[in-house]
RNA sequence: CGGGGCAUAGCGCAGCCUGGUAGCGCAUCUGGUUUGGGACCAGAGGGUCGCAAGUUCAAAUCUUGCUGCCCCGACCA
């Protein structure tokens, strides 16, 4: 991508509307406008990175063994009247009228209608475990959005729904999300925390928020420092494993400020292993059994010819959300560095040549190399003063750069990881450094 | 929903108190110079002053109503 030709706003002046840096950032490097109070567009640099941190969810979320549909934005009232949730779920649901005075809404979530497409479809425990997901624009109108779209009114939300024909293989399918969620998080180079949390209108008896930690988060948190070494990576899908998972972080104590106990965490926690900071909430999940399939009767046969109501949970990340959520955790006031798995270009060129000259050639040249292996690249080919084009890709947080400028011999370039000093590298050690830093035979 | 504030060029703001030809910085466009940390010179374009009504010879400015947005509190991916 030639930076001359690509649609990137970019505001030198911090917006005064913007509190938050994740907000300020969003703004200034133009990755979102907003529509109205609580509802953003998505320019093409936002829109990259949200695309990229969508596809490591849905990876996760294939592994684990959940299967992608779609669902649409807008919902018929009549089965959230069917589970009783109608006039339960309060203001935060947007209802619509439309013109045969229909009853619609445009859906906060989704529990309702994959309950009505499972009962349709699904007759038989042998059809179970069955675990499906979406990709979709939830919409919550938020008595008062803020901050971005960390707390907007319409957000990107994947959610996950399970089916169980016991409530033992239901909470063996909660573990499984519990697990994809935390390979997720740490995919998106973030560390996420469960932690025990109130079910809310979702209801049910077990659920977990996923914080991950970030000074500037809404929440307060408390934690035992041992939660953070646990590692997703040394647990797999199978039954030990999860079970060993949830055993682990039982063992350590971590709550958010509304659970919080301090003399517990006083009594079970070391002065020196206690943890106390801020967090984000990116994910959710819950066990709510029949609480849906009973009231909709979805009902499944069992091996003894008995119909039972199906078990079921639900499992939210926001994706939307992550997206600021990174920014809040990443930045560090001096720059912003996007996570290698999810930064919207591998390298920016930064040509300090004008037009047509010789450093400029030489930027396209390797612009054309690198692009033709593969990568990602976006070129500054402006006639921009070079400490202007400096300051753009500061903000832009990509995380490495070539600078090609007049001090360098004829096959050398400068390579910068944002944050670091420059090295001198020739063309080829280049391409292998990018390889290297971005696993690609391994195709992350 | 309660409390506070704002609305003037794409962005950030001044002008309003005390009514009288709509202004500044950044951005944009043209020409030229410049190029290793937000360059310089010269010129240009861009506004029914959020909407509606009222007062007045005259309203961005005064009055009333409306709408939108932001901030502080209770809720949430």
């Amino acid at each position: 991508m030639k930076l001359s030709e690509f649609f990137l706003p970019l505001i030198k002046e911090v917006p005064s509307e913007a509190k938050i840096k994740s907000h300020q950032l969003m703004l200034r490097s133009g990755m979102i406008r907003q529509s109205t109070s609580g509802i953003y567009s998505w320019l093409p640099y936002g829109f990259k990175i949200l695309k990229k941190i969508e596809k490591i969810v849905r990876e996760e979320q294939d592994r684990a063994g959940a299967q992608e549909l779609l669902m649409p934005t807008i919902q018929s009232s009549d089965i959230w009247k069917e589970s009783g949730r109608y006039d339960g779920y309060g203001e935060e649901m947007l209802r619509i009228v439309d013109r045969q005075k229909r009853e619609l809404l445009y859906g906060p979530t989704n529990e309702e209608l994959i309950t009505q497409i499972f009962r349709d479809n699904v007759k038989s425990y042998k059809s179970l475990p069955l675990m499906l997901y979406h990709i979709q624009w939830k919409f919550r109108d938020e008595i008062r959005p803020r901050f971005g779209v960390m707390r907007c009114r319409e957000f990107l939300m994947k959610d996950t729904y399970s089916f169980d024909a016991t409530e033992d293989d239901a909470k063996n399918s909660y573990k499984k999300m519990f697990l994809a969620y935390l390979k997720t998080f740490e995919k998106i180079g973030l560390k996420a925390i469960p932690m025990e949390a109130e079910t809310g209108p979702i209801g049910g008896d077990l659920s977990h928020e996923f914080i991950i930690l970030a000074d500037t988060g809404e929440s307060q948190i408390y934690i035992d420092k041992n939660v953070l070494d646990i590692k997703s990576e040394d647990f797999n899908y199978n039954k030990t494993d999860l079970d060993n998972l949830l055993k682990k972080y039982n063992q350590y104590y971590s709550a958010t400020d509304d659970k919080h106990k301090s003399e517990i965490f006083e009594k079970k926690v070391s002065k020196s292993n206690q943890l106390v900071t801020k967090g984000i909430e990116v994910g959710h999940i819950f066990y709510f059994g029949q609480k849906y399939s009973n009231p909709m009767r979805a009902l499944v046969n069992t091996p003894d010819g008995k119909n039972i109501n199906v078990y079921m949970g639900s499992y939210g990340i926001g994706v939307s959300r992550l997206v600021a959520a990174v920014i809040e955790a990443k930045y560090n006031d001096k720059y912003m560095k996007w996570p290698n798995s999810i930064t919207p270009f591998h390298v920016a060129i930064i040509s300090l040549g004008k037009e047509n000259d010789e450093i400029q050639k030489k930027s396209f040249e390797i612009y054309d190399f690198i692009k033709k292996n593969g990568f990602d690249v976006i070129i500054d080919d402006t006639n921009d003063s070079p400490s202007s084009k400096f300051k753009n890709f500061d903000l832009l947080g990509i995380p490495f750069q070539i600078i090609v400028g007049s001090k360098l011999k004829a096959n050398e370039y400068e390579f910068k990881e944002i944050g670091a000093d420059a090295i001198i590298l020739d063309k080829s050690k280049i391409l292998s450094k990018l390889k290297e830093i971005y696993n690609f035979d391994k195709k992350i």
